[in-house]
RNA sequence: CGGGGAGUGGCGCAGCCAGGUAGCGCACCUGUUUUGGGUACAGGGGGUCGGAGGUUCGAAUCCUCUCUCCCCGACCA
């Protein structure tokens, strides 16, 4: 509705990459920090980060993984053992050189050269390597395996373009590393890890995702196998969301991890790596956001429920502020709970104007907000509103519904159940209406990718899955479509054509996309 | 790392071409007003104009270097 006055001052249909940046400063998620591509997360935003973590560091420790903590800082020359890997992360690497400061001839601190470090050291892009060292020394005999760790860190890669939360320079995560007795049991393991990314997406953040194998060209530097999950953004670009390797034995046989089997004889381990990162918020952001800001999943907001005293600087503001004291008590005294777990809910005493809390917690995309006024007190209601069913479209104006207090208490949890399903189905159907099938040849493909439509979303396409230099031709292809090959979808239906690319007959289906 | 754009009070911008020592809107503070709610009026606080160096009697404005951000590309979670 045109008359309808919305939060932000830019459209994602006018211009997304600003709507995106919009969103991070006005649901204040993040800023700047002044040092390149690196990011303050805000309260709001790491606290999104923080829910997160939980939920996924629960599901981790389900899976009998256990935490561990390794250095930040990875002797140069544990790069050099796998080949690929190195030629993977060489250049984006931030070493660290020197481990003093001195003044230099005009004043300035620069790095003493007395103290210069006689093996430089990397910081962490990833940790198979000194992780591998570990499992070295910790993998001796086959009852020693299935080796199963996570760690939660930050890690460096030094990029060229950054993005907020997108690619950044620093960015957290987790990162799985697991040794297994055969390639069969590796294998599972990279499997069950996928499966876990893809069921927090969905069930947690509420982000739709599509299960698969990677494409020879984008596997991890030293992977056999590559596992993402793929998420759809509102403008039809894919992000890849999570990924899981099944490494074979080439960091056990650059790290040395070694076992005897059960006959004695020396065996290489096979192994797994796996990380899910800070990427995912803004996923999120680009899943579920508005025009009037983000609209954060019940199950992921560090507040569900935010609680807007009307205060107008009179005597009766301590008897609003008592009334919805008593609303928060009551869901305590109550034990409500949505999802699994205690309802969070937040009573914002801050003594600032109430429409100005009102949409700052609007574009930050609380899930439910409650407005308390005098007026309310007095009728024993509360003013309601829904993040999800924000404006009416009628009046243009923001849709309260007024419930009495205890009504509203009782549909809490339901109510925020309800909104984590809307949010899920809502982005469900637009992925769904956004994926196009039957595309069987290339000038097609590149019809459909070249015409009006700014974003038309992913496009599953059949192909013979070629390799070397054939598949080299494949990606260049692409690339001039602006186009990259995304994943081989787990269940996809059975293949019954050519390749798109080279005629040959078809062995699978793959997803091509604009990708972030 | 290439091409384009930009850095001026918390946010968004004007001023820069034709150098003279900083302004607007929102936000903020105080007071009054208003009250089913993104209110109105009046008064007020806050900026060494990204940083360094240079030209000049004088620089936000001119020159050089540098840092950071945004967009597009090549690279990637």
């Amino acid at each position: 509705m045109s008359n309808i006055r919305h939060a932000l001052s830019v459209k994602r249909a006018d211009d997304f990459a600003q709507w995106y940046q919009e969103v991070i400063s006005a649901a204040d998620l993040a800023e700047e920090s002044g040092v390149r591509g690196c990011m303050v997360m805000k309260p709001w935003g790491y606290g999104i980060w923080e829910r997160i973590q939980r939920l996924m560091d629960a599901r981790i420790k389900d899976a009998g993984v256990d935490n561990c903590y390794f250095p930040i800082f990875i002797p140069l020359s544990n790069f050099e053992r796998e080949a690929e890997h190195v030629e993977g992360f060489a250049k984006e690497m931030a070493v660290v050189t020197h481990h003093r400061l001195i003044a230099g001839p005009d004043g300035k601190l620069i790095p003493d050269p007395e103290a210069k470090l006689e093996e430089p050291l990397v910081v962490r892009p990833t940790s198979e390597t000194i992780i591998g060292d570990a499992m070295a020394r910790w993998v001796q005999s086959w009852r020693d395996l299935p080796l199963l760790t996570n760690q939660w860190a930050n890690v460096v890669r030094w990029e060229m373009r950054t993005r907020m939360f997108l690619r950044t320079t620093e960015f957290l995560w987790q990162e799985g590393h697991t040794a297994h007795e055969t390639r069969e049991d590796a294998l599972e393991e990279t499997h069950r890890a996928i499966t876990m990314y893809s069921d927090c997406a969905e069930d947690d953040l509420a982000i739709p995702v599509i299960v698969g194998e990677k494409p020879e060209n984008e596997r991890f530097p030293g992977a056999v196998e590559t596992w993402s999950i793929e998420a759809m953004m509102q403008d039809g670009k894919a992000l890849q969301a999570g990924t899981s390797h099944y490494l074979g034995t080439n960091f056990a046989e650059a790290s040395g991890i070694r076992y005897q089997d059960r006959e004695g004889t020396q065996q290489l381990a096979h192994t797994t790596s796996w990380g899910f990162s800070t990427r995912m918020v803004g996923g999120v952001i680009m899943t579920h956001g508005d025009d009037d800001g983000l609209r954060v999943p019940p199950k992921i907001a560090p507040w569900q429920i935010v609680i807007l005293p009307m205060l107008r600087d009179k005597p009766e503001d301590e008897k609003v502020l008592e009334y919805c004291g008593e609303i928060v008590a009551k869901f305590r005294e109550l034990g409500l709970s949505a999802c699994g777990e205690p309802i969070r809910v937040l009573l914002d005493k801050r003594p600032a104007k109430g429409s100005a809390k009102r949409w700052e917690w609007v574009r930050k995309g609380a899930p439910i907000i409650l407005e308390v006024g005098p007026r309310d007190m007095a009728d024993g209601k509360v003013a309601m509103l829904r993040r999800d069913q924000l404006w009416n479209e009628e009046s243009g104006k923001p849709a309260f519904q007024f419930l009495t207090r205890e009504g509203f208490s009782s549909q809490a949890p339901s109510l925020l159940e309800a909104i984590q399903d809307r949010l899920f189905e809502e982005a469900r159907e637009r992925r769904d209406a956004n994926i196009t099938r039957g595309i069987t040849d290339f000038d097609a493909l590149s019809d459909f990718f070249s015409g009006d439509a700014r974003y038309p979303g992913w496009v599953e396409v059949q192909w013979s899955k070629p390799t070397g230099a054939a598949l080299e031709k494949v990606v260049e292809q692409l690339k001039a479509l602006k186009l990259t090959m995304r994943n081989v979808p787990v269940d996809a239906a059975a293949v019954d054509g050519a390749c798109i690319f080279t005629g040959e007959p078809a062995v699978e289906r793959i997803f091509v996309a604009r990708a972030y």
